[in-house]
DNA sequence: GTACTTGTTGAACG
DNA sequence: TCGTTCAACAAGTA
C-alpha cells in the first residue's frame, strides 16, 4: 500500500533512471513526490502525475501483464510500466501542480515539533489516528503506518488530540519520523501489490508491530493485538501498551 | 453473495 | 462556516 515511504522509494529510483529522458519530444526534468502522489516534470513546464492509491505500481523496464494499465515509452527505447490490480490508481497531465501541491499539509518528513503541535491544537477534538491520516494535515501517512506510530509511540489510535500532553505528542513526533525513516530505509512495506521502481518488494514488512498483527501477540508485553474500527478504517493497537487513558509520560 | 481492502471526496451533522 | 463523522466510490480477492 503505497504511503510515503512507498512512494519516495520509487522516486528516488525513478529520478535516477529517467531524468533527462524524452517522453513525446519532451524532456523530464525532475522526479518529485507531494505527499502521496508523484511528480514528473518536464522542460516545457508540464507535469505526469501520479496517485497509487491501493495497488498501483510504476515499473521502469518492467513487463506487460493483465494489470497493465499504461506503458509510457521513451525516445530511447526504455519504458514506464503503470500497473494496478484494483483499478483505483489514476495519472494525469497537468500544467503546473502548485494548486495540487498547496491542497496537502506539511510533509511528515519535513514538519517541526511546533508546527506538529499546533495542528493538535488546531483539531483538539480529533482522534489521533484519523489525524495522523489527514492529507491536509499532514502529509504522506496511511493506515498501516499511522498504527505503527502509535504503537512505537505508545498512544492509542483513540485519543483524541487536546488529550494528549506534551511528553505524548513528542514521542508520536520522534516516531513520525523514526518509522518512515526506517520504512524508506527498507525501500517501503509489500503485503501483497506493492514494488519499487524495480519490480522488487519492500523489506519493511517484518518490522510491522500491529498492522495486520491482530490476535496476534504484542512484541513489547505478550497481549493480543486487538483490531477496531476508526473513521472507517481498521486500527491495530496492544490494549495493553497503548491505553485509552492518558499515560503519565 | 458478502465482507473487506485503500485514499479521497462530498454530504450531513451540530 | 467550521470541525467532525459517515457513506460512497473505485474493482478485485477470499
Amino acid at each position: 500500500m503505497p504511503e510515503l515511504p512507498e512512494v519516495e522509494t520509487i522516486r528516488r529510483q525513478l529520478a535516477q533512471k529517467i531524468i533527462g529522458k524524452r517522453l513525446n519530444s519532451q524532456k523530464i526534468i525532475n522526479v518529485r513526490r507531494r505527499a502521496k502522489i508523484l511528480i514528473i516534470d518536464f522542460a516545457d513546464g508540464s507535469n505526469l502525475i501520479f496517485h497509487l492509491k491501493l495497488t498501483g505500481q510504476l515499473i521502469f523496464n518492467g513487463k506487460p501483464s493483465l494489470f497493465t494499465r499504461k506503458v509510457f515509452n521513451f525516445e530511447d527505447g526504455s519504458q514506464l510500466f503503470f500497473n494496478d490490480v484494483r483499478k483505483f490508481g489514476w495519472w494525469k497531465k497537468t500544467k503546473g501542480t502548485r494548486k495540487i501541491e498547496e491542497g496537502f499539509g506539511p510533509e511528515a518528513l519535513a514538519i517541526d515539533f511546533k508546527t506538529f503541535k499546533s495542528l493538535l491544537e488546531k483539531r483538539p477534538n480529533a482522534k489521533i489516528k484519523p489525524l495522523l491520516m489527514d492529507q491536509q494535515s499532514i502529509a504522506g501517512i496511511g493506515n498501516i503506518y499511522s498504527d505503527e506510530i502509535l504503537f512505537a509511540a505508545k498512544i492509542n489510535p483513540l485519543r483524541r488530540a487536546k488529550t494528549l500532553n506534551n511528553k505524548e505528542a513528542r514521542r508520536i513526533f520522534q516516531n513520525i519520523k523514526k518509522i518512515l525513516k526506517k520504512a524508506l530505509r527498507y525501500r517501503g512495506t509489500t503485503k501483497q501489490y506493492y514494488r519499487d521502481a524495480c519490480g522488487r518488494e519492500g523489506n519493511y514488512l517484518k518490522f510491522l508491530k500491529v498492522y495486520g498483527q491482530e490476535g496476534e501477540k504484542c512484541s513489547r508485553c505478550g497481549t493480543k493485538i486487538k483490531r477496531a474500527k476508526i473513521g472507517g478504517r481498521s486500527a491495530h493497537f496492544c490494549p495493553q501498551c497503548q491505553p485509552v487513558r492518558q499515560s503519565q509520560g
